[in-house]
DNA sequence: TCTGGGGTCCTAGGACCC
DNA sequence: TCTGGGGTCCTAGGACCC
């Protein structure tokens, strides 16, 4: 089967949900996201038609559309929305790589003689997920991940659209170099100042000139993209997306925050790191595993962002080795700028390097060191927030 | 009131070891 | 003593995705 690749890809899937609920708003132009400082996630198409993008700053969107109606994003109804999409795709095919709340990507090769060619079973999902969930999607389908996740694209809003290896070049070269999934700005930028603007301006060069030009690694991806030659086979499940899939991101948990206002007040940062340590610890917990490196991160006024991060002998659990790692990180990120504080925008924690709790998998206590009871301490607030919620427990220092 | 929050992967230099 | 290479770990930064 020349196509056996759907990558299905929900219309404006935040604002599509919320408005389902409440029809009244399916002409008037919606924003999800963008708040204070905060950024669009989502926006139906009448709000698009005044040129509001996901991405842009919600400042920027109620320039363009004063009159947007403007809501916060509810994922405790997008969610189980998703997950529920989720299985509908199984009910089609096992094979199914989740790569975000609202999109995925389907292997059909198991499905042709239950259900038709991959056309007729893209169709048969879209109808599907309008009967069940109220919302359109659009579908591409292709020999591999890219071309199929670039004919998603065309195909919005609510179609379908095909795009076989034998059109790829006459229908894909003609294109900017920016639709390839894989080339954002800065390698456009990269590929403009050599002359490079069109996907068929790439591919005249072969494997070897853009290795040269562009390194090994992205001059070999590019050039695969270019002749529509990347990632064929799929990833079940799929991983990296939060709370999905099936399970847990694999690599690292974090958590970042921009402030309402700029900070100065080292003491206030500090609570904040700590609020967000014990967040992302948590995480680790309940995803049963340990990580041994953290890194911090801080965006200032200008927006420059910089991390600091250090990695421990031992891979912990534990929120309070966690933040003992983090406060010295965070207060040389400050100290690094000069004498006088420095306003500082967003603070960030990560884990990184995490690894899987063995089973009956103890403390490893250095010799002659005692255990403070930090690891007790945790599991008792783990239980209390399980029980009582987040709002019930908090470390005394954040009251 | 310019510019979120969650991730993954790659590069590159230095330390350290063989 | 000098020269050299490869591998791994750590750190910092950056690109990219939704």
């Amino acid at each position: 089967m020349p196509c056996p690749l759907l990558h299905v890809d929900m219309d404006a899937f935040y604002a599509s949900v919320m408005i389902r609920d409440r029809p009244e708003l399916q002409h008037v132009p919606v924003v999800v996201g963008g708040g204070h400082r905060g950024v669009v996630l989502s926006a139906n198409y009448p709000a698009r038609a005044y040129g509001i993008r996901s991405g842009m700053s919600g400042t920027e969107a109620r320039r363009l559309c004063p009159g947007a109606i403007t809501v916060p994003p509810d994922f405790s109804v997008l969610t189980p929305v998703s997950k529920a999409i989720m299985e509908t795709f199984r009910t089609v095919t096992p094979v199914v790589e989740v790569t975000s709340l609202d999109e995925a990507f389907l292997d059909v090769r198991g499905a042709v003689r239950l259900f038709g060619p991959p056309e007729a079973i893209a169709e048969r999902i879209r109808a599907q997920i309008r009967a069940e969930h109220g919302i359109a999607c659009s579908v591409g389908i292709a020999a591999s991940v890219s071309v199929a996740k670039l004919a998603s694209r065309q195909a919005k809003p609510d179609g379908v659209r095909v795009i076989p290896p034998e059109r790829f070049v006459a229908e894909v070269h003609p294109l900017d170099v920016g639709v390839l999934y894989g080339v954002g700005e800065a390698t456009r930028r990269r590929l403009a100042k050599l002359g490079l603007v069109t996907v068929g301006d790439v591919a005249t060069f072969s494997r070897d000139q853009l290795r040269q030009m562009l390194g090994r690694h992205l001059g070999g991806h590019l050039h695969a993209l270019v002749w529509g030659q990347d990632r064929t086979e799929l990833v079940p499940g799929g991983a990296g997306v939060f709370g999905f899939g099936e399970g847990e991101p694999e690599g690292s948990m974090g958590a970042q925050h921009t402030l309402a206002v700029d900070v100065r007040d080292r003491a206030a940062l500090r609570r904040e790191l700590l609020r967000l340590t014990a967040r992302v610890v948590a995480r680790v917990r309940g995803a049963s595993r340990r990580g041994r490196t953290v890194t911090v991160t801080v965006r200032f006024t200008d927006f420059t962002t910089v991390q600091r991060s250090r990695t421990l002998p031992e891979p912990t659990d534990v929120t309070q080795e966690v933040y003992a790692a983090a406060v010295p990180l965070l207060d040389g990120l400050l100290d690094e700028r000069g004498p006088r504080p420095v306003a500082v925008r967003l603070v960030g924690v990560r884990v990184e390097g995490l690894r899987h709790l063995r089973p009956g998998d103890g403390r490893q206590l250095v010799l002659g060191e005692r255990d403070p009871g930090w690891s007790d301490a945790d599991r008792a607030v783990d239980r209390a927030t399980d029980r009582f919620g987040h709002a019930a427990v908090r470390r005394a220092s954040l009251l």
